[in-house]
DNA sequence: GCTTGCGTTCGAGCGCGCTCGAAGCCATAG
DNA sequence: CTATGGCTTCGAGCGCGCTCGAACGCAAGC
């Protein structure tokens, strides 16, 4: 009904500070291409995650990290790629316990795809629905940008 | 760049299940036409609360609501038209802090009406960045679907 | 040779937003 | 008269996802 029309005004809007976007697209693209097994400062960085978070998400599983002769963590191609995964997967909102189903199910072997691929879906859908929600407050909360009165109310309606 | 392409095509595929934000507009149209003071447990249910919460957000400070004679809380207009907004500025993430902050400016008078303001316009900037992080999320995650290998990375570039 | 800096392990602590349970009051139904 | 159900207050507890600090190790630089 009216939600496409508030999607679409909303959407229209959204073609500001680019740098989110295009800085999360080279992590796409690129992050893998810096090959060479890296550091835990390096994914920290690269992740903008903490090493703290690094060390956690290994102990819980959800990574495999070998050690250098210092016994400090060498992420190889593969830990990046799947941190890589993890974190845009954590971004978007999937709790860790998934997360640790998921890979349980990745280190069973080729079985399990088609649970991985039910799980997948079913976080598309939920992206799906936390951007329609959100697409909705964003809408509420320019209305009242527009109309500001001092109620704390939308007034939708009302005079 | 690619970015806005990618939002496009994600958007594109928004249009199944429109019953969440089909119910959500009548909330936030209908819900103040339902007259006269509620009960705890009608505001619970018309916004998808528990009693539990509710009373936890009057105790947080934001929201008053009155009693009855025996002393159970009767929700007048206003409470319930500061509850829509409470529940949609928490649904898009802004903290409670946040929502104190902002109600303890609404309790303060109009000479707040431009503090109150740049909140809003920092917590809309916040949606949009959120949902361009959300549009990407998804699109990593089809993505993923559509090629899937086996492989916890996407596998952008490679074979 | 010693300091600086970056890493290690381990377990505890924290901030957020609820969520729950106990103990009690009141009103209506049987 | 009593039992049921829905509300009240209060404070404690919980689930999540980190986040931090202590105590230590190794290695390069002054």
């Amino acid at each position: 009904m009216a939600t496409d029309e508030l999607m679409a005004r909303a959407l229209a809007m959204l073609g500001d500070d680019d740098e989110l976007s295009v800085e999360a697209i080279h992590r796409l693209t690129d992050a893998t291409s810096a090959d060479g097994p890296m550091t835990i400062a390096e994914i920290a960085d690269m992740l903008d995650l903490s090493p703290h978070t690094l060390r956690y998400y290994e102990r819980a599983g959800l990574v495999e990290v070998g050690r250098d002769s210092n016994g400090y963590r060498v992420y190889d191609a593969e830990a990046v790629r799947r941190l890589i995964f993890l974190t845009r997967m954590r971004l978007s909102g999937m709790p860790m316990r998934d997360l640790q189903h998921y890979i349980a199910l990745v280190d069973a072997g080729d079985d399990t795809v088609p649970e991985r691929l039910d799980m997948l879906i079913e976080h598309r859908d939920t992206i799906r629905r936390r951007i329609r929600e959100l697409t909705l407050s964003l809408a509420a909360t320019e209305y009242k940008i527009a109309t500001y009165g001092g109620t704390t109310g939308p007034d939708v309606g009302s005079a």
